[in-house]
DNA sequence: GCCAACGTTGGC
DNA sequence: GCCAACGTTGGC
């Protein structure tokens, strides 16, 4: 498809391996996952506003002792109330929120490949991804926004290029 | 395990 | 509606 007819839009998603790796997106049926736990309202306003079935996902491995991009996703849509929200026993209950008002959202998110792990010093090597949000100091946000040419800096350092 | 940075909470 | 206190995130 020519990059002009191209509308995805291109996203971060930050999960711990300990949680959901890319490798178990990649066995779960149809290497799909719901994309459950967002707590944090940015996020979740980019699930709900945002994202496009297509979209494409730089997937991140967090808060584990090599941080960076370790696969691509996409986003595979189905965008409904998160269900964890509102059990006890779920790490990602929230007693703030209930069925007639919910909170949080939740949508899949499909795996497509792993890549090598891009980790986080060779990005920051990369003059073009000087300003990408996960990079920069602070930043906390789980899911973030991936300029197109961000996008492909990225798919160019997969490809060795 | 540390701790800087950030978002949320709640008293006022 | 301000803002100090608190809890959490996540790289290091």
């Amino acid at each position: 498809m020519p990059a002009s007819q191209d509308t995805r839009r291109f996203w971060l998603m930050k999960n711990e391996p300990d949680e959901y790796s890319i490798d178990h997106a990649l066995s779960a049926p149809d290497a799909t996952i719901a994309w459950n736990g967002v707590r944090n309202y940015q996020a979740r306003n980019f699930m709900r506003d945002d994202m496009q079935v297509g979209d494409g996902v730089l997937y991140w491995h967090s808060s584990c002792a090599e941080p960076g991009i370790y696969g691509i996703a996409r986003i595979a849509g189905n965008l409904r109330v998160d269900p964890s929200q509102f059990d006890p026993a779920d790490p990602y209950y929230d007693p703030k929120s209930s069925p007639d008002k919910p909170r949080w959202l939740t949508l899949d998110v499909q795996a497509l490949r792993k890549t090598r792990p891009l980790l986080i010093a060779e990005l920051r090597e990369q003059p073009a991804l000087a300003h990408m949000r996960v990079l920069q100091k602070g930043n906390r946000l789980s899911i973030t926004p991936v300029s197109t040419e961000e996008w492909q800096v990225i798919e160019g350092l997969l490809q060795g290029r």
